[in-house]
DNA sequence: CTGTTAGCGCTTTCAC
DNA sequence: GTGAAAGCGCTAACAG
């Protein structure tokens, strides 16, 4: 029932063509024409973003013709489509993502959660996942969880209620728990884990081989001549800690070195925590030749603490970390360190996570290279 | 119209008390009782997320009521409301944000543009506002415009569609034309520039005393006794960069040491520039004696360059930057910089943008203070 | 205290 | 080709 915007009448109205794609009446009480445009509110408030049934009435057409045209749907009448997508760009049109969201039941977004990201890193992996993404369509929601599992489990919570479509994770080093992550599971919703992965979870995973790359820096130590080696690890409750305090065993047994557990140290990746056991293995009687760190921020951390303290590097102390964070190759000297291809990680969980969307793809994980680069921190001849 | 399950008739059925906090029926064909669960439908698919109708059904009352009792709302009986949250919690429900959002027209979401995050500055900045957001209930969505002017303006397309609540931006060096900004102003969506701002706009924004900063920065220099001092500036497009050279000029000016233009360089803040131009000034016939860098980047790789080259910092090369980046105090001899708040810029963003939500407060602009730290970079003392 | 109804902006049958 | 109507999950009057 049209309502004539003159006289309010409603019954003596009748169609009456279209012109300019718009479709016009005609009120035979007034004698006078008038479209749909005409009967609209009077100046709508300004925080109302333009919507398809704005266009819809000012074009005299219905919102489903407006939406089809609008994506370019093939039975659309070519000059109804070009109308529409003038009028949607002269108005600054936007489509309502949340209200897609709520009819397709998905957000066109992907979490991803991270332990922090002050260090090279995270932010690096987040560049990776974000160019991914982007590039297909997707947003990507970032939350850290500051190495605490309870933030964790709510990011989690946040995330699902915002309806992700998929999520991208790192694990806390408290993450003892993982029935978060079970109930994504049972929800059907695409997880990833990289880096800090959760074993005992069955899920796509990216990760790179970080016992060999561990095993191949400890070996180098040892190939420079330093048998008293230390190695810093991170907390045990981590996999990536794990496999890379198990290959520094392991190769000091294959070189027939003796474990001396004075020098393996477990800690929490805190940059103060840090400061201080590099000063205690310093501080030793017997001090290392040589440390093998968890990873770049700790190797750093050791190199400022040694220099503080004079001690020559690498002839004195020889210092191996793990990442390849652009400050080792400004640090003095610089930091011997296995590389691993941070960006192509991010890259890589992203990928998986398309793959996945959609057609339920089996459990995948992916391992990436490391390679060792070797700076003046562990040998004289560079 | 409820329908027996069991014989499917619906004129038989009438209520029958309430049992257990659920409504239940009787069917006087079937003699039978029952509640709305048993005529629920057979196994929900498996990606279905729970929704508060399917607590409504479960429990036999109406979804108005599990949507009071779940927001804690004062008129509902609190039997009514423990049943409720139970069995929420149970069924481990999420809102949906995106329905939540579609009715309130908002999305609890701020989006956030900066140029990239590779560098310290941005994430630090991100840091901070998503501390005091998610503290307020907000989830932020970060994008990069990778300094082009086609992708901000993607972005905040991006950013609208999602429905952002609000907006923290620090624009590229090839913004010129601010259309894509002054639309989010005419639909009252809140904008908060930081860092980089748009002078031409007049909204909220969060800087720092560039030029009082950069001032010091350069009679530290001369006080140190360096007169031939060069500035690597960026580029003149951004307000920052335009402050902190004018403040060069400005010092030399008011010591009264003549300004020699080959000493002046204006580039796009790219780390491959920043080395191209580092050694460029080294090389000139006549090399300055001190350089003022328009941030800590590029100040590191003109330390870098000269090591390269051999020259002695700070005997030979005075170098300062701006910002503090965490690199500074690592790299040798410590770079000479002007420290900001990063971290509080992020916070003061946001807080900016939370006080101005709802209450439409006029554009504010706030300036944090800088501190000129010196280190070796720039002086023997240290 | 609780249920009913309408509607947020959009897609998607199902008709014509 | 196009329109009408239903519905995604939720909140918000308005009745009782």
């Amino acid at each position: 029932m049209i309502r004539c915007p003159k006289c309010q009448q409603v019954d003596a109205v009748t169609k009456a063509g279209i012109v300019r794609g718009k479709q016009r009446y005609f009120c035979k009480t007034c004698a006078a024409h008038f479209t749909l445009a005409d009967t609209a509110p009077p100046a709508a408030r300004s925080r109302h973003q333009v919507t398809i049934v704005d266009i819809a009435r000012e074009l005299g057409i219905s919102k489903s013709t407006v939406s089809r045209a609008l994506r370019g749907q093939s039975d659309i009448h070519p000059g109804t489509r070009e109308a529409v997508m003038e009028l949607a760009q002269q108005l600054d049109y936007q489509p309502n993502l949340l209200a897609y969201g709520l009819v397709k039941s998905q957000s066109n977004m992907v979490g991803m959660i991270v332990p922090e990201f002050r260090h090279y890193f995270f932010p690096e992996v987040i560049i990776g996942a974000q160019e991914v993404l982007q590039a297909a369509g997707y947003n990507l929601m970032i939350c850290q969880s500051n190495e605490s599992y309870q933030t964790e489990v709510a990011n989690v919570k946040a995330l699902m209620s915002s309806r992700v479509d998929g999520l991208l994770v790192s694990i806390t080093s408290q993450t003892n728990n993982v029935e978060h992550f079970r109930a994504l599971e049972k929800k059907g919703i695409p997880l990833v884990f990289f880096n800090r992965i959760c074993p005992e979870l069955d899920t796509h995973r990216v990760v790179v081989d970080d016992y060999a790359g561990a095993f191949r820096a400890v070996q180098h130590l040892i190939d420079q001549g330093y048998r008293r080696i230390a190695h810093i690890a991170g907390p045990p409750s981590l996999l990536v800690s794990r496999l890379r305090q198990q290959a520094y065993l392991d190769a000091l047994e294959q070189a027939g070195i003796p474990f001396d557990p004075e020098l393996l140290i477990s800690y929490d990746l805190t940059d103060e925590k840090a400061r201080i056991y590099a000063r205690y293995l310093l501080d030793l009687p017997q001090p290392p030749e040589a440390i093998f760190a968890v990873n770049d921020p700790t190797a750093i951390q050791v190199i400022l603490a040694a220099k503080a303290r004079g001690i020559c590097i690498p002839d004195e102390l020889a210092v191996v970390g793990f990442s390849d964070d652009p400050i080792s190759a400004i640090i003095e000297p610089g930091l011997t360190t296995v590389a691993q291809p941070v960006y192509e990680m991010g890259r890589t969980a992203a990928r998986l996570f398309l793959e996945t969307v959609g057609t339920q793809t089996a459990p995948t994980t992916r391992v990436l290279q490391t390679e060792l680069i070797v700076r003046g921190s562990s040998s004289r001849k560079i």
